[in-house]
RNA sequence: GGUCGAGUAGCUCAGCUGGAUAGAGCAUCUGCCUUCUAAGCAGACGGUCCUAGGUUCGAAUCCUAGCUCGAUCACCA
């Protein structure tokens, strides 16, 4: 039971001892002490003014003696203008932290027989290589399902492959047209990225193709329908939806091609999937559902064939679900596929990832779903981004102004490169160490830029700008971390002895408490992590503790202390922190280097 | 036009289940490396929390209206 709970709880006792008063607990309300005041905890005492119609400074000051007196947690109290000020004992503090030092994960809630939670993330499409955009969206995927496991959850991690559609029929064309038989092995380029330049050379080509109609007296809009190039890709379409040997077959060797390249975005950003889906396989999927739904009359079908759901009830507008030839839409597939999951894997919830862009059609997949009576429809979320902005605004493939995933990583890598030359940190370091050291170095940078941003919002990148290594930043905890592994190696205690050190609590630091303080709230913030999915609760979680860390570090000497156990007791409490640190940043898939 | 979301320091962001004098980082300026890694620490400067009303002992936080920006509303995916 954190201390928070336990004040809330005696503070309901001491009221009614008192005051003879039953309250609410929901009406004890209790804060982190204003850091000007003397305290930890607070207590606001205005709500229970009303109930027991005594002055604030009155009932503060009862309160707060009942509470010292009953409570061998609190050791002093103070009230200042109606907040009562609690100040939690050094022995309490003491006692957390050796509890901190025997739990095995510290923070993390073992998954045995837990429920099952899908979260479907990065859903690339086959036609161009990831962008910043797919960035953010991997990295919150792949946080947020670790988080999830830590806090209590099994995890099923999916991807679900966009890989066929009058899209990816578009870079087919322009390659089968004007790629000369270029592969990614004859002219050295990553496979997505050879796919993606025939997909800006059919758009640069189909508009030329519009405008001779236009000049031709053609209405814009007629003339996009019915310019050669769309009419040939709808044919090709066609042919692939029949299964035509060449169309198919250049299909698999396109696609190859890309997902070579995404292998290799992908491991260098370090996400990695359970299971991947690939819409050519799930793409007939939900028909069925949707008769079945039409038959017990959950759904409408018009005069012409097509088959509907009418949402006015809830105000939306009515969605189309098949249309008049019977071929599906991309909602009922994802009615079909949502289906299936759940019985495959008995999963009690689903995260989809995906852009707020698409807030709408999931709103709506949810409420369908409902409505055909899958009672697990309401623990459907979905994990609703921002976008990721330009100075210039929206990124657009088309104007080039897209930046790369690739490149992006490439640059991080650099910007360390340059940084650690600089300052000269790794002259003893090989070749090689210092090559991985750039990377994560790197990565840690980027990685942490985009995920300290709370995913709801969207989020500004100017590529002009590098990001920062000072601060609040990846490459800050990082080396928090290695100064801690440093001085864990000049100890030279060993982990054992650590575990037991004991101390007086009237020779506990300042800073010391504040550092066990903050570490003990590691556990609370995963699970609300967790419960939002908002790894940026996570990374400034740890960025705090790396603050506090600081602190200390500067405030008092550790190795050269004179008492041995105060020695051994501050290379346990760092001990404590950078395991903390390590595994605050793993749920945020970054890596630590133990020197920096 | 309907719906949804966002507007906090020069910039990037925290804080939002109502609580004390609204916090960090960057940028600018000032100190601190003969002492465990200065990618650090300490300090200064910087605010009509978009606007106007309302609820409340108390509002950046809740409600209403407006302004600005974004997304979305296809027999597209």
């Amino acid at each position: 039971m954190g201390i928070n709970q336990i004040i809330e709880e005696s503070t309901v006792a001491q009221i009614k001892e008192l005051f003879d008063l039953d309250v609410d607990r929901s009406k004890i309300v209790t804060q982190k002490t204003n850091p000007s005041f003397k305290g930890d905890i607070t207590v606001v005492v205005f709500p229970i003014v009303k109930l027991v119609k005594k002055a604030p400074q009155e009932i503060g000051d009862q309160l707060g003696q009942a509470l010292v007196n009953s409570l061998t947690e609190i050791s002093a109290y103070n009230v200042e203008k109606g907040f009562l000020n609690l100040i939690v004992a050094d022995d309490y503090w003491l006692n957390s932290f050796y509890d901190i030092r025997k739990s095995d994960e510290f923070g993390f809630v073992s998954v045995e027989g837990a429920d099952t939670v899908m979260i479907e993330f990065s859903s690339p499409n086959t036609n161009k290589p990831l962008h910043l955009g797919h960035v953010r969206n991997n990295l919150i995927g792949h946080s947020v399902a670790e988080i999830v496991k830590a806090s209590g959850k099994k995890v099923i991690k999916v991807n679900l492959v966009n890989d066929r559609g009058i899209h990816i029929c578009k870079s087919m064309l322009a390659w089968q047209r004007w790629g000369n038989d270029e592969t990614p092995d004859s002219t050295g380029k990553k496979g997505d990225k050879l796919v993606g330049d025939y997909y800006v050379r059919f758009d640069k080509e189909y508009k030329v193709e519009i405008q001779q109609l236009v000049d031709g007296g053609m209405d814009k809009k007629q003339a996009e329908k019915e310019a050669p190039l769309m009419l040939e890709i709808q044919e090709m379409l066609r042919k692939w939806e029949d299964g035509d040997d060449a169309t198919r077959s250049l299909w698999s060797m396109m696609n190859g091609w890309v997902y070579d390249g995404f292998k290799s975005t992908y491991s260098r950003m370090g996400v990695s999937f359970d299971k991947v889906y690939y819409e050519s396989e799930t793409y007939l999927l939900g028909k069925e559902i949707v008769e079945k739904g039409l038959k017990d009359s959950v759904l409408v079908q018009k005069d012409d064939g097509s088959v509907w759901s009418d949402l006015s009830a809830d105000k939306l507008d009515d969605k189309l679900l098949l249309r008049s030839d019977g071929t599906s839409v991309y909602m009922t597939q994802d009615l079909g596929t949502a289906v299936q999951r759940f019985q495959d894997f008995s999963l009690y919830s689903m995260v989809y990832v995906v852009g707020n862009e698409q807030d709408y059609h999931f709103k709506v997949l949810f409420m369908i779903l409902g409505k055909l009576g899958y009672n697990w429809a309401e623990n459907m979320v979905h994990l609703s981004y921002g976008m990721v902005d330009l100075p210039s605004g929206k990124m657009k493939s088309r104007e080039g102004t897209v930046v790369d995933a690739d490149d992006l990583m490439e640059e991080m890598v650099e910007t360390a490169k340059a940084t650690s030359e600089e300052l000269g940190k790794l002259d003893s370091f090989s070749d090689q160490e210092a090559t991985e050291l750039y990377e994560i170095i790197g990565l840690s940078a980027l990685k942490y830029f985009i995920l300290k941003v709370d995913p709801q919002k969207k989020m500004l990148f100017d590529p002009k700008e590098s990001i920062d290594f000072n601060g609040n930043t990846g490459p800050f905890i990082q080396y928090t971390h290695a100064r801690i592994c440093s001085i864990l190696d000049k100890a030279n205690i060993a982990e054992k002895n650590q575990q037991e050190v004991l101390i007086d609590s009237d020779k506990l630091h300042q800073k010391e408490r504040q550092l066990i303080i903050t570490l003990s709230n590691y556990p609370g913030i995963i699970q609300e992590a967790a419960s939002t999915f908002s790894p940026a609760l996570i990374a400034n979680y740890v960025y705090e503790l790396a603050k506090d860390y600081n602190q200390f570090y500067q405030a008092v000497s550790i190795l050269k202390e004179a008492d041995q156990t105060l020695v051994e007791f501050r290379v346990s409490l760092s001990s404590s922190v950078s395991q903390v640190i390590k595994s605050s940043m793993r749920l945020l898939g970054i890596d630590v280097p133990r020197r920096m």
